[in-house]
DNA sequence: ATATACATACTACAATTGTAGGAGGTATGA
DNA sequence: TCATACCTCCTACAATTGTAGTATGTATAT
């Protein structure tokens, strides 16, 4: 399953809040999106019929989990980008979000050290 | 302009070929999609009428150019990702993609050079 | 007791996407 | 010259997506 713009949009809300009610997630979702109530609530239940989210209807207002692991998401996201942008060249891919992301003194650090780590 | 993965896939095929006619394009999108020839045909005709691909209809058969730049579709979908999948945050997608995918030596070279020219 | 506010269920509807099929040209090999 | 093989054009049609509206129920504040 790939996961839409929207489903994504959606999905980071839920694991922001670990489950919500409703109201919340309007809310959350309103700031960056303008949707309205009643469309966070077709997105909610649609996503629902896929297994993307658990709706708990044990109590009034009901509470909206993400049902999937935010790591096994962006596992295939990367794979899926990899292949289709950069045809697996992940070294052209870092080097260009390298290149172009400001990355801070502290992240340049680990990333050498990630990179040392990979010598024999 | 979002691509969708088949357009993403199309294009690939457009740049590759830098230029062709519907046979080769069938073929080469053949092997990784199994796309009926008319199936090919639609995406460029659609991919047409969003300006995302130019037909030179001078000619018969008629020849099938991409038409945007293939980094700049690159940079928007970098974009996209960063925000969508990881937040923005550059850091911890690109320790991501190291720690996943094999990297050669040379390349590893090459990111530590990037890495190095950061600093000051 | 009512108006208000929020919740849910059901419905709607156009646009886009995925995936071709068929009709009707043209060049070409037998 | 007739079948074959491509080519292009037009059409199709279900599924998904984007974006709600309406109807209806419930808790709450006055």
């Amino acid at each position: 399953m790939n996961l839409s713009e929207r489903e994504w949009t959606v999905l980071n809300a839920l694991w922001r809040t670990e489950g919500a009610e409703l109201g919340v997630l309007v809310d959350e979702l309103y700031k960056d999106t303008g949707w309205s109530r009643n469309t966070v609530l077709t997105y909610l239940t649609r996503m629902e019929a896929k297994g993307l989210v658990r709706i708990d209807k044990g109590v009034t207002p009901h509470v909206y989990f993400a049902m999937i692991d935010r790591e096994s998401c962006r596992q295939r996201e990367r794979r899926s980008f990899l292949c289709r942008v950069y045809s697996g060249s992940a070294g052209d891919l870092i080097a260009a979000f390298l290149k172009e992301e400001p990355i801070s003194q502290e992240e340049r650090d680990r990333l050498r050290r990630l990179l040392d780590d990979m010598e024999v």
